[in-house]
RNA sequence: UGGGGUGUCGCCAAGCGGUAAGGCACCGGAUUUUGAUUCCGGCAUUCCCAGGUUCGAAUCCUGGCACCCCAA
């Protein structure tokens, strides 16, 4: 079968190449380049990731192609993000890379190119089931990256390969020093996808200019001046300067309109959880589930332990009340809910509910 | 210039003659394909200043300086 791979310089997706061709496939490596560099922070991380993407695929004897997707990329994830971010929410860019770049643009592309199929170096798994293509998380529990993959379709699924799906990180490492490939014990990439690590306020305060405001606690105490709201996010610790007696401050929340940022102290003080959530914009992979509402489990981050609760649908939104209070819920975050090992779907977080009705109170005011 | 109190890291704060705790903030690292969280490490040769006593002082004495409070 012609397979096109997308190969970004890491170890995950040279082991997924080189899983494919040992199983006899034709395979052919695909570089995307999708950020233009706009700084001068020296790391030329794009370029070195390319150089190590010549040499995997130069080790494993395939082809090696390159696409530019920074038009797309900006258009279709880059505003989004900064839109997102100037109305105060936390977006999730990489749910958005990955349903509109590397499984539709890239997905377009392979197709032109002559491919069957595509495959990447995620930790998840796909099968078939009552005529049906299900997500389902990787093995590897640990680097299971099915929440980034929610707002995936069938199209995308009938055509896509996750080679190391099944594998854990150790195993696929293991393989790929066994196999002499170069980068075997390369470092995980991390940060946002194509854009890399960055110092995030300063990279968004690029496109995004300070807006000085007060930082208050919900009772109007004034704590101290924020940059501008848009740069911090809800549940956040570092970068409010708060010194003084007791425990460390965090973001409780944004007042957008008065550009009032809430703090509290204490790592688990009340104004820090929510007994719900409402989300919209939603996507089911294999379809809408039935009927409402039904006892899921949902993730609201990446890497979060699945949590207990009951979902209900409302017109177009989701109310989700967990069985237990959930830490730092944030606007513009997905939630994404499971079924044991199915991802079902997803969609963007609107509002909490607070657990505690000294907030609750609050928020009804605004 | 009556009386009382306080001056220890950017902030809060232990110490009360034996050779500067801790927390917050900050910085660095680990974890992490978002943003966070979390974890680990670093962070005052010096205690408002100047003298003095002592083997030895942030801790005692003297004199300044600064701030706070109560009276006027």
């Amino acid at each position: 079968m012609k397979i096109i791979v997308g190969i970004s310089g890491g170890v995950d997706s040279a082991v997924a190449a080189l899983l494919l061709k040992q199983q006899g496939h034709e395979v052919t490596g695909l570089f995307m380049k999708n950020w233009e560099e706009d700084d001068s922070a020296g790391h030329c991380g794009a370029e070195e990731d390319l150089k190590m993407a010549q040499q995997v695929c130069g080790h494993l004897g395939i082809p090696l192609r390159t696409v530019n997707f920074s038009a797309e990329y900006w258009d279709r994830v880059f505003s989004y993000f900064l839109s997102e971010h100037r109305a105060g929410r936390t977006p999730n860019p990489d749910v958005l890379c990955n349903k509109e770049i590397k499984f539709r643009a890239f997905l377009e592309h392979a197709i032109t190119l002559g491919a069957e199929r595509i495959a990447t170096g995620h930790y998840a798994r796909v099968d078939s089931h009552a005529g049906r293509f299900r997500l389902l998380k990787a093995r590897d529990a640990n680097k299971d990256q099915s929440y980034f993959l929610y707002l995936l379709g069938q199209e995308a699924l009938a055509r896509t390969f996750f080679p190391i799906g099944e594998l854990a990180k150790t195993e696929v490492r293991h393989i790929a020093q066994e196999a002499g490939l170069p980068n075997y014990d390369r470092h995980d990439s991390t940060g946002i996808c194509f854009i890399g690590e960055r110092d995030f306020k300063s990279f968004l305060a690029r496109y995004l200019p300070a807006q000085p405001g007060e930082m208050r606690t919900l009772a109007g105490a004034l704590k101290g001046k924020h940059d501008g709201v848009m740069y911090y996010t809800i549940g956040q610790r570092h970068g409010l300067g708060i010194g003084g007696e007791g425990e460390a401050w965090y973001v409780v929340g944004k007042d957008v309109a008065d550009n009032i940022l809430y703090v509290e102290q204490g790592e688990q003080h009340p104004a820090l959880f929510s007994a719900a959530l409402i989300a919209g914009q939603l996507h089911w992979i294999g379809g809408e589930p039935s009927p409402w509402p039904r006892k899921l489990r949902a993730k609201t981050r990446y890497r979060q332990p699945d949590q207990d609760c009951t979902v209900a649908l409302h017109d177009q939104s989701l109310r989700v009340t967990f069985d237990r209070p959930q830490r730092a819920i944030t606007p513009g975050q997905s939630v994404v809910f499971y079924d044991d090992d199915e991802c079902l779907g997803g969609g963007i977080i609107e509002e909490s509910v607070p657990a505690t009705r000294a907030v609750a109170a609050r928020s009804a005011r605004r």
